[in-house]
DNA sequence: CGATTTTGACCTGCGC
DNA sequence: GCGCAGGTCAAAATCG
């Protein structure tokens, strides 16, 4: 074989050939040549020295030797080269099998599934994604159901429910749109999404007054950069926003600048929660309330509490993301000009309004070496209430992205909330649930491809989906999935959400006192701002996220054939 | 009576 | 080192 050639060829140049060997011509005619030259310059230094030619045969002997052994070898390693490939071929056949066991999986699954979902396919892949649920308190019910009927109504129109659905479908295999509902442990995470014993984000302080050092602690401090808080501002006229998650409060301080206390929470689902969240009016309007979530959940979420748990993770996913390689960490006000997030909202009473806002605060105070993302989901009417280091885009129903030139991102919601007192909005004013909340991140380049696009949505701020051209959409989206970093954190939140679900098979709705297998199903719908009849395609160079997104589709499927109709929320 | 909130003390980091 | 500010602890008070 060749490896035999270029192996003879090797020792051939180290000389110890035996000339004997006839199989290759030109291999014999340089071990003559060696051979000729060796005798010939016996005969030039001592033509009748026999001892010489003693040394002569006993070198050729040698080389005798070391080509049998040589070719021992030779053999060995072929054998093994075939081992292997036989290995090799049966792993190719079991990963064939397995691949095809696979779709088939998919595919019975997505023909049973029949919600709504924004198409993103361009390398035969389909992926959906919203943020989005619906509860199952009775206010939550009613929502539901008249989300469910708008739904009937409007077909792929709305995007209403809020859930994280992941759908996935070969379109070599399934022509058309069909939903994988993916059963994702609510067990998400506030902050950042990652698995848990990097998840923890406390600072080395706190740790260090605490006995309490685990490795979790640990790998926060030999991964500072890697924390995040996120920021969620809304109006609200209760001491604290119902995010769904039960919080015991510990602390409270009036800050400085602020005679407004601060409220410090700690999460109570677990006994060991490390996440945290500190609440404090806003100076500028009282009637908003700033929200700040930091750390991540060890414990399965109630229901209610996984919207926003999904909505912060996804952000500070994105922020990390960004933050990661943005500015130098010396610098006290750190911004991150990275992802901007395109946040989705709809009430009941309408069609899906999409709210496009481009910047996202990324930034890190003097006194907070971690980021903090703002989640901004107030009207403009405190626009100027951000601190100085956050640089806020206002909005009002419809907010108008700016893509100012600031180093200063502003992840900005929008304000539907409280124009829409029928929206179903845990975040505010004590409405419980969130109707629709999709996002996409972008970035800057992705920006500038839509932005004549979304000016022009903001510009005519009508929510009818309907009248937006769908190939601008399409491009849009396209460039939003197409993000690596609205892939990384999408696979980052998916991949917590379900590498989390081992230890976990229950949670518990902390206003009904149901238990919910997590293995029930979770019908996720994702949708991104789309028009309604017209499902998004978009494309990804990176495949990963959408195949996790199969995964988590199948897997879901595969494990909870039951009820769809009660959408799950994750964070 | 258990859970939660209140509140003053304490700890830690940072800037001067 | 000192003072300040943010954050946390834990005992007491309050609530359901």
């Amino acid at each position: 074989m060749n490896m035999e050639a270029v192996f003879r060829k090797s020792i051939h140049g180290a000389g110890g050939v035996k000339p004997d060997h006839h199989e290759e011509t030109g291999f014999v005619e340089d071990i003559n040549d060696l051979k000729v030259g060796k005798e010939s310059k016996s005969v030039h230094e001592d033509d009748n020295s026999k001892s010489s030619q003693q040394k002569d045969l006993a070198s050729d002997k040698e080389d005798d030797q070391q080509l049998e052994s040589a070719k021992a070898d030779m053999e060995e390693v072929m054998e093994e080269n075939q081992r292997l490939k036989k290995h090799l071929d049966r792993i190719m056949k079991d990963y064939r099998n397995l691949q095809t066991q696979f779709h088939e999986v998919v595919q019975r699954d997505a023909e049973k599934s029949n919600t709504n979902i924004i198409r993103c396919d361009e390398a035969d892949q389909l992926v959906s994604l919203s943020l989005g649920r619906t509860s199952s308190d009775t206010k939550k019910e009613e929502l539901s159901k008249i989300l469910m009927s708008k739904k009937e109504n409007t077909k792929e129109e709305d995007n209403l429910t809020l859930g994280l659905d992941c759908k996935f479908q070969s379109s070599a295999n399934t022509p058309t749109t069909k939903s994988s509902p993916s059963n994702l442990s609510p067990e998400s995470s506030l902050g950042e999404v990652k698995d848990e014993k990097g998840a923890e984000t406390w600072p080395p302080h706190k740790v260090l007054k605490k006995n309490i050092r685990n490795e979790e602690d640990d790998v926060v401090q030999q991964n500072p950069t890697k924390r995040a808080k996120v920021s969620v501002r809304v109006r609200c006229d209760t001491p604290t926003m119902n995010d769904g998650c039960q919080w015991r409060k510990y602390g409270q301080k009036i800050a400085k600048g602020n005679p407004c206390p601060r409220s410090y929470y700690r999460c109570t689902v677990a006994p060991s929660c490390p996440v945290r969240k500190q609440v404090q009016r806003c100076i500028e309007d009282m009637s908003i309330l700033i929200t700040t979530y930091e750390g991540t959940h060890n414990h399965p979420l109630p229901l209610s509490a996984t919207s926003m748990a999904f909505t912060t993770s996804a952000a500070a996913s994105m922020l990390l993301s960004g933050s990661s390689s943005s500015g130098s960490a010396t610098d006290t006000t750190r911004s991150t000009n990275t992802n901007a997030l395109s946040y989705h909202l709809s009430d009941i009473n309408s069609k899906p309004k999409p709210f496009y806002l481009p910047n996202s605060s990324i930034s890190s105070t003097p006194h907070s070496q971690y980021p903090t993302i703002t989640l901004d989901l107030t009207s403009s009417s405190s626009a100027s209430s951000l601190p100085g280091h956050h640089q806020r885009i206002t909005s009002s129903n419809y907010p108008t992205p700016r893509y100012n030139n600031s180093s200063t991102n502003i992840l900005n919601f929008s304000s539907a909330f409280e124009s829409n007192p029928l929206l179903p909005m845990s975040w505010s004013n004590g409405i419980q649930d969130v109707s629709s909340l999709s996002f996409a991140t972008r970035s800057g380049e992705i920006l500038s491809q839509s932005n004549n696009y979304l000016q022009n949505i903001i510009s005519n701020p009508k929510p009818t989906q309907s009248l937006l051209p769908q190939d601008t959409i399409s491009a849009a989206t396209k460039a939003i999935t197409s993000d690596p970093k609205f892939q990384s954190a999408l696979a980052v939140a998916l991949t917590s959400i379900i590498g989390s679900r081992g230890g976990n098979h229950h949670h518990i709705d902390e206003k009904s006192g149901q238990n919910l297998k997590v293995t029930e199903p979770f019908p996720v719908l994702c949708s991104f701002p789309s028009t309604s009849n017209n499902p998004i395609k978009c494309s990804s160079n990176n495949m990963q996220p959408e195949k996790l997104l199969q995964f988590a589709a199948s897997k879901s499927k595969s494990t909870s054939p039951g009820d769809h109709k009660e959408y799950y929320t994750v964070l």
